[in-house]
RNA sequence: GCGGUUGUAGCUCAGUUGGUUAGAGUGCCGGCCUGUCACGCCGGAGGUCGCGGGUUCGAGCCCCGUCAACCGCGCCA
């Protein structure tokens, strides 16, 4: 017989009674009646109850098995009697009579408990993570991770597209995010650096001639985290294409996503994914990531206020590019409602959000809240016209430039969803978010740089970029889902002249192109294919249809939120062996 | 870097207006129990109330500082 086991703890049934059978597995739970001990024998597969009664040659050794030790077991596989079968076990209807057992690994007192579901600090699950992953949520999310990342291969592979690996130790790239930075030990002074993304490595693959590229690619950002962002490392399901424009790529991932969440979620997945400009997405949500199952669309209502009763309104119109917005909360149309997501403006730093309810009395339609006062009714008819509300609904307003709002905004629009019960929440609800601005002005010092991604292509090609950079669109989208980015992409620019002018107007000399991009730069001057591609994030499509808000509950041995792994005590000191040997010195901190 | 929330037994938490010896559940240890499957019953051990200072006759509770965790802002081409 195996050393170990005969059978898994999932295997045992009625067809194996009588069997004489080794099974291996933790002591998920005890329960000692004196006379007879029951088991709950746990691996990764299932539970099975084994049992001991003095008979047993072992019972005084079984008596001494506590929680989560691990064990190996010989018995019998026998019956239970009728109205002793477990129907919540797949085992329930057998149970095994131990003849041996042998302690394969004892367990201390535990820091956690596998069994059951009472909730722990995550600092005590990430730094006893091995006791955390055995628990039975944990083990569903990371097969479903694998499972998902199997999926996406073969959907990869079946659409035409090979996985190439790109280099982990690269050169640093200068534009955006941190890099983590590798010292060289045969280059005193020098560093490599983790690769944020194989962006340009799988645009080389196109100038490769390989045409169609996929990899689930780590990616190092070294930024603060959030908890739908992993801190340090994350995966990604990168791919490029040649001779493609923006709808080949969408044609070509839309089935692959849609598949996925078909195949894994748990809800019904959208199979029309509008495209939206920019521009419109944030004043319609006031994000570019969406929440689209929630049916709320922000208006423009400046007109309505603009020379109105309402001072403050009134005359934050006068200055120049501000604007009021509402957002029309259907079913929110009482005092208590409307108060707190006035509190919750405040809270998130507001001065505060106005609002009007309409209300029935005596048979007509009223409207109340001291914004309706103010304005007189006239102009709060005229906004309900526009907004298209009725008694029992709601709007709310905020005024000033839309940057300053619209983060809020949309918060307050999630929220209104979700307590109005106007979000579906058992949906998966897809948009491309399109024609994101090339370029952005800092706010406070005017300068312009690059919003998104230098390398992506402008629409209207190189005569785009004579006119005001700030009205340059890019062919670069996002897609979200569901409040969520869950990839990004662009149309490249594969145009020497076009990408140094494009690189010009953000302030980088062509000599400055070349020495950060060079690698990338040179090789299209050689036959370059216009190309384009995507990358979606893997943990957080894990964690959408794992059902979690936190990207932790999907990653094995995540950081904390400082960036530190507490079970394997990263970051840590150099030893100033190493230090030497690379030709570093640590400064002090304060 | 900034803001919010939290911090009491191994773990999850309660703890009143500042007032006697800081509690419960769970886990742990011991005892009883031959059909449980969140078994049950009895007993026991286990506390720097995050840390430091202050106010007070008296602080888990009030004040100041500090540390840690999480959430958010900044950041994330």
């Amino acid at each position: 017989m195996h050393a170990y086991r005969s059978h898994t703890c999932a295997d045992l049934t009625m067809d194996n009674v009588g069997d004489t059978v080794r099974l291996s597995g933790w002591v998920h739970r005890i329960r000692d009646h004196g006379g007879v001990l029951f088991v709950d024998l746990r691996d990764h597969y299932g539970m099975t109850q084994v049992l001991c009664d003095p008979d047993s040659p072992v019972f005084s050794q079984v008596e001494r098995l506590r929680s989560e030790w691990c064990v190996r077991i010989d018995g019998v596989v026998k019956a239970r009697a009728e109205s002793l079968v477990n129907p919540k076990l797949p085992t329930g209807e057998i149970e095994v009579y131990i003849r041996d057992v042998e302690v394969l690994g004892a367990a201390e007192e535990l820091p956690l408990m596998v069994f059951g579901d009472q909730e722990y600090p995550e600092e005590t699950r990430l730094r006893y993570r091995y006791l955390d992953l055995r628990r039975e949520a944990m083990q569903r999310n990371m097969m479903l991770r694998s499972d998902v990342v199997s999926s996406i291969r073969r959907r990869m592979w079946d659409s035409g597209f090979r996985e190439y690996q790109t280099p982990i130790i690269t050169a640093s790239s200068p534009e955006g995010a941190r890099d983590f930075l590798v010292p060289s030990r045969l280059h005193p002074g020098k560093f490599y650096a983790l690769p944020q993304a194989p962006q340009q490595f799988k645009q080389l693959i196109m100038v490769s001639g390989f045409d169609k590229y996929f990899q689930i690619a780590p990616c190092f950002r070294d930024e603060d985290p959030r908890a739908d962002r992993s801190p340090t490392d994350f995966y990604q399901l990168d791919m490029e294409m040649s001779f493609v424009e923006q709808d080949d790529i969408f044609a070509t991932m839309q089935p692959v996503i849609q598949g996925v969440f078909e195949e894994f979620g748990d809800g019904s997945v959208d199979t029309e994914w509008p495209q939206i400009p920019y521009a419109e997405s944030l004043l319609k949500y006031g994000t570019d990531k969406p929440d689209l199952r929630n049916p709320i669309e922000m208006q423009d209502v400046s007109e309505h206020f603009r020379g109105s009763g309402f001072a403050i309104f009134a005359k934050l119109l006068e200055q120049d590019g501000t604007q009021i917005r509402a957002i029309p909360a259907p079913k929110g149309g009482s005092r208590k409602f409307c108060d707190r997501m006035n509190s919750f403006a405040q809270k998130e730093g507001l001065p505060g959000m106005g609002y009007i309810f309409w209300r029935d009395k005596d048979g007509e339609t009223e409207a109340a809240g001291p914004l309706a006062k103010n304005i007189g009714p006239e102009r709060t008819e005229a906004i309900r016209q526009q907004l298209g509300l009725g008694v029992g609904d709601a709007a709310f307003f905020l005024g000033g430039k839309p940057a300053s709002f619209e983060r809020v905004a949309s918060k307050a629009r999630d929220v209104i969803g979700e307590e109005c019960g106007l979000t579906d929440m058992d949906r998966y609800a897809f948009a491309w978010i399109v024609d994101f601005p090339m370029y952005e002005a800092d706010e406070e010092s005017g300068a312009v740089d690059f919003s998104h991604n230098p390398f992506s292509m402008p629409q209207g090609g190189k005569d785009a970029l004579d006119g005001d950079p700030l009205s340059v669109k890019g062919y670069q989208y996002d897609l979200a889902c569901n409040g969520y980015e869950i990839l990004s992409g662009a149309i490249r620019n594969h145009r020497p002249d076009i990408m140094f002018k494009a690189f010009e107007l953000a302030g980088y000399g062509e000599d400055e192109v070349r020495k950060r991009f060079g690698g990338m730069v040179n090789a299209f001057r050689f036959g370059a294919p216009p190309h384009g591609g995507c990358a979606a994030g893997i943990d957080r499509i894990v964690m959408i249809l794992a059902d979690t808000a936190n990207i932790r509950e999907v990653i094995m041995f995540p950081m904390n939120q400082r960036a530190e792994d507490l079970m394997m005590n990263a970051p840590s000191e150099p030893t100033s062996d190493q230090l030497m040997e690379l030709g570093l010195r640590v400064i002090p901190q304060e």
